[in-house]
DNA sequence: GCCTCCAAGTAATACGTATAACGTCGACTC
DNA sequence: GAGTCGACGTTATACGTATTACTTGGAGGC
């Protein structure tokens, strides 16, 4: 009780337990057989439980050099779609007894541009999305283990990738509208430099060319409904005749669209199909439920965590895109004959 | 480069300027007026430029025995509503030089129940929601300074609380829909044990006892769209008159009763009136939008981490529960006559 | 009876930092 | 010219842990 005012060390426990230091720490790090008795062993336990004693991490992580926590570099969390990504990767951090520090992008996260500075963690890697480009300059300069998500395999100079089959997400979305007798499309794109968003709009291209008599226009969003109901409703009401089909980017964007046709006085699916791309639990509040490509959030972020435990034992991480599945709801319909 | 492959120290430092440790530590810290020249000072920080120092932070909080790093433990990211307060706590945290760590409930986080192991990083405290009750018996355990989010002001033995003015949220509610006519009201229930959901039922409760006429029925769901739309079809189809009304305890819930209201073919608001709580995007998405209570997420946030900070710093706390806002939209209007 | 060896610990040390306590050297005072 | 003082540093130390060496008291072999 003298030193009732401090948390307790693993010195402490020893005095506790009449035992040294070195034996506590033996004893609480599982490294005990066959140096300390079984006996001896249990006193240090209870003494340790008797004070609720826990060890000291930043001493910890000190003595061993590393401290089992990742960060992970998020455009944003205003989504789901983040929030999984981080459910996943805490998982399989925490499987491993690893944690993991979150640090969504700048845009009005503090004065500190720095990621590092922000999230006050001695860091053995770090798992970032493209989308939160802004931070990646700084990530380069420390020489930390990198994850990219989402990324361009070749431009990522050398860090290893974790990416969503997106540009089969986008092919399953083609055909579908193609297979229904779509022939004039409207992309909703989003308005954000990030490779996923290029794989889109050159997927979608790519498709739509290979099919003779198919026209597509473009019209660029910010990710918001809003935004999104602004850009649609514009392009939409464009001179020209309309496109029955509307593939957007993401959810968020096709929320935006279906206010967009609402205002316009056009009928989902009846007068215009309307696809979106992610699955979030938006997809499904919407009348009609919208026709989405289903991203699996978590299995992502599990994914990247897997990589980087990989590139942190120096073994080569898992090849291969994550799949992606086309879920067909009723967002979606054979063009009305015109 | 003798030291390559590990990370430069600060005694990397001192050498490549040919002063002592103490030296850089000083300047780096900035700490060094009237005891360093102020070309020393450069030739130090030059060097630390150009090894691309980087303090280790394991090292420092040893010594300084503080992290300037706390823990947000949330039920659950899957909804913008924590994120925002994520968002919000981190600002403040990263303007006072602070981390924030996550730590989201339980279920299926992994085998560690316990949010400190977890969350691998040494802490100076921690912000708690109630929602996430089932680690706070762990975190009791601790004496850390804890602040409680939506708690129990009465029942949080001693903690610091913040909390949103939900039950005036709820009496805009009651007085709009009772101003508008309804009389016969059906209270759609969170189906989670948390002192928020408590208040929402007694306020509601107290308020529609309070004018002649009313009735009220309850039904509990939990909180997702699909469970929701399950409990509201059950309810609305029930034997007796109609409600015309439909109090939700937050946005999701609303959204899964409106898939009931569209499955048993009435219409909103003309049939019933449906309002939420939280304004989650999800709640402008709705046709028509939701009626609903405007929570300020990030307000959230940032007051829980200036409570943390007072009670680091000895300080009281700021009192005052957080205002919340009534947003009619088109969801509620005057019931039919019947 | 002496050497060996093992069980059961302990003493010592290093991790990288921040800071209190301590030099040293020149200029200035009188 | 002795004493004082400020400017500019440096030396030493502690934070709490994990781990590598070392000690010691027997038990067993021959």
């Amino acid at each position: 009780m003298a030193r009732s005012s401090t948390r307790p060390t693993s010195r402490d426990v020893a005095q506790a337990a009449g035992v040294s230091q070195a034996a506590v720490s033996l004893v609480l790090g599982d490294k005990w057989r066959g140096r300390v008795s079984e006996t001896t062993a249990e006193r240090v336990r209870e003494a340790a439980r008797d004070l609720a004693y826990r060890p000291n991490l930043a001493a910890r992580n000190l003595r061993l050099g590393h401290t089992r926590t990742v960060l992970l570099v998020v455009p944003a969390l205003t989504t789901e779609f983040f929030a999984g990504v981080y459910t996943g990767a805490a998982r399989v951090a925490a499987d491993h007894g690893f944690g993991v520090v979150l640090y969504p992008s700048p845009e009005g996260i503090g004065p500190a541009r720095d990621p590092f500075a922000s999230a006050q963690a001695a860091l053995d890697g770090v798992i970032a999305s493209s989308m939160a480009a802004d931070a990646l300059t700084a990530i380069r300069g420390d020489q930390l283990p990198l994850v990219m998500l989402d990324s361009d395999p070749s431009g990522s100079l050398g860090a290893a990738t974790v990416n969503l089959d997106i540009a089969d997400g986008v092919r399953q979305v083609a055909s579908h509208l193609l297979g229904l007798g779509h022939r004039r499309f409207l992309h909703l794109a989003a308005d954000v430099p990030s490779w996923t968003f290029e794989v889109r709009a050159r997927e979608l291209a790519a498709q739509l060319a290979a099919v003779p008599g198919t026209s597509v226009r473009t019209a660029h969003a910010p990710i918001s409904i809003d935004g999104a109901l602004t850009a649609a409703e514009a392009a939409l009401a464009a001179p020209g005749p309309r496109p029955t089909a509307l593939v957007c980017d993401d959810d968020k964007l096709a929320a935006g669209a279906y206010k967009a046709a609402r205002r316009l006085g056009l009928r989902v699916p009846d007068d215009i199909s309307v696809t979106g791309l992610d699955d979030l639990a938006l997809a499904t509040a919407l009348d009609p439920e919208l026709t989405t490509v289903r991203l699996d959030a978590e299995l992502f972020g599990e994914r990247g965590m897997q990589a980087l435990l990989a590139v942190l034992e120096a073994r080569a991480p898992d090849a291969g895109d994550i799949p992606v599945e086309l879920v067909v709801r009723g967002s979606t319909a054979p063009p009305s004959p015109s």
